[in-house]
DNA sequence: GTCTTCAATTGACAAACATCAAGGATTGAG
DNA sequence: CTCAATCCTTGATGTTTGTCAATTGAAGAC
């Protein structure tokens, strides 16, 4: 692998701690591959045979039952996917997909294991990882359960203003219909969110979306650190 | 505590391989109390203070914006919750209530943090049980994207009977509020769910419930292991 | 046994959301 | 530049789900 990507890897929380051999041992087992975009990295149901890394790009993990399809998250660099699994030596429980062309560093599972079981240090980083993993899942369902379609669009508005410097305007990160999937909703029914949410300040111009009003839109989204916030 | 309680606990995976010191200083540090029904023992927001491990009764994990309030779990004997939390020394996501009267263990959390520092078996089963809660946590987030809230319930019935030995017979663990905010949805339509599955072979009966044609339940439900499924 | 209380059900209605079909806008290939 | 493809939007419509109100039924208090 590219030796400029190697310090950004061992930096993530997942690898900063782990002994230097370890992760010499699992960076030696490991590939770096590029794939195009809208390449099927994983498969729902297929053993874990594979940690990923997104060096470069961006994946999507989703999920298929009864011909239906659900966005679950966007991977974005640099970070792990589908660790979880890997760790339970279980089946992959999403399907994954390049958003784009990417580059991913791809970890065999039993060296995955392997320094699991060998360093501690690396165990306690899985443990931080995982817990978080697992918080930001139940905010997630938090979200879903207790909130509307045009709630959880307002919230996830005023999420990514703040992301990106609260300037009251956004770029959306993603295609609309990524974006319904994500929210839980279809990409007709985004299209009438934004216009329910136009008494409320928001404008929509193709990516682009100002937020006019943001007080207007902060009181109908409502938004909680116990559903929203990214930390802890 | 009770003695004879202890082995319980400490055969519960999270507990059975750390060393003997190690559970030792965590039992002297706890507390075993009983609550009535109703009670509230943890609100979301609060810092996380205690593990607790349920011994006897049942407790309800749920979550409440916006005057509304959601089911996410019912914790039975005996296992532990708000593992995440404790360990990421942050917040509670979730309230708890016990749902009937209960035996529980409280164990503070700095002590639960220290053993998870010192001792490296009881690191490492804490990885396994994040991952088992993560994966259970995606199910269900899988499972409310997916499917409508009559194709979860019918999901739910087959489960339940599975549980109970494949009778074509079953005993609602929980009152039926309970299930329909479960599930994510109203009684009432909890109710009309019930009678959208009669001609499926599905009569309710108070809280017994019969699977008359599990094979037409089966075909509406489609249940898959990779949403469903107890196991990994 | 009677009364109270609360869970559960049902009907009527309203809101939220999905589906289908069509048209407009944007993007990329050639 | 032109065309095709794709994404997005909108309208019309139907399904699903939630809300409100009233009633039934069962469990527990006394």
């Amino acid at each position: 692998m590219r030796s400029s990507d190697l310090p950004t890897v061992r930096q993530l929380g997942l690898f900063q701690s782990m002994a230097d051999s370890s992760f010499e041992k699992l960076v030696q087992a490991a590939y770096l591959q590029t794939f195009p975009a809208q390449l099927e990295l994983i498969t729902e149901g297929d053993p874990a045979d594979f940690l990923y890394v997104v060096i470069d790009g961006s994946v999507e993990l989703f999920t298929r039952w009864n011909d239906r399809e659900s966005t679950l998250a966007i991977v974005r660099p640099v970070s792990t996917f589908i660790l979880a699994a890997v760790i339970k030596d279980a089946v992959y429980l999403m399907s994954a997909r390049t958003a784009r062309k990417s580059r991913i560093l791809i970890i065999p599972s039993e060296n995955v294991r392997e320094a699991f079981a060998e360093d501690d240090a690396f165990a306690r980083a899985i443990v931080v990882e995982l817990a978080s993993c697992y918080r930001t899942v139940v905010k997630e369902q938090k979200d879903l359960k207790l909130r509307t379609a045009v709630e959880r669009l307002a919230n996830r508005l005023l999420r990514y203003d703040h992301e990106q410097g609260s300037q009251g305007r956004i770029e959306l990160p993603y295609d609309k219909r990524t974006i319904a999937s994500l929210i839980g909703m279809t990409p007709e029914n985004l299209s009438r969110a934004f216009n329910t949410l136009k008494p409320y300040g928001v404008s929509v111009d193709g990516a682009v979306v100002t937020l006019g009003d943001i007080d207007a839109l902060t009181r109908l989204a409502k938004p909680n650190r116990l559903i929203d916030h990214d930390a802890t």
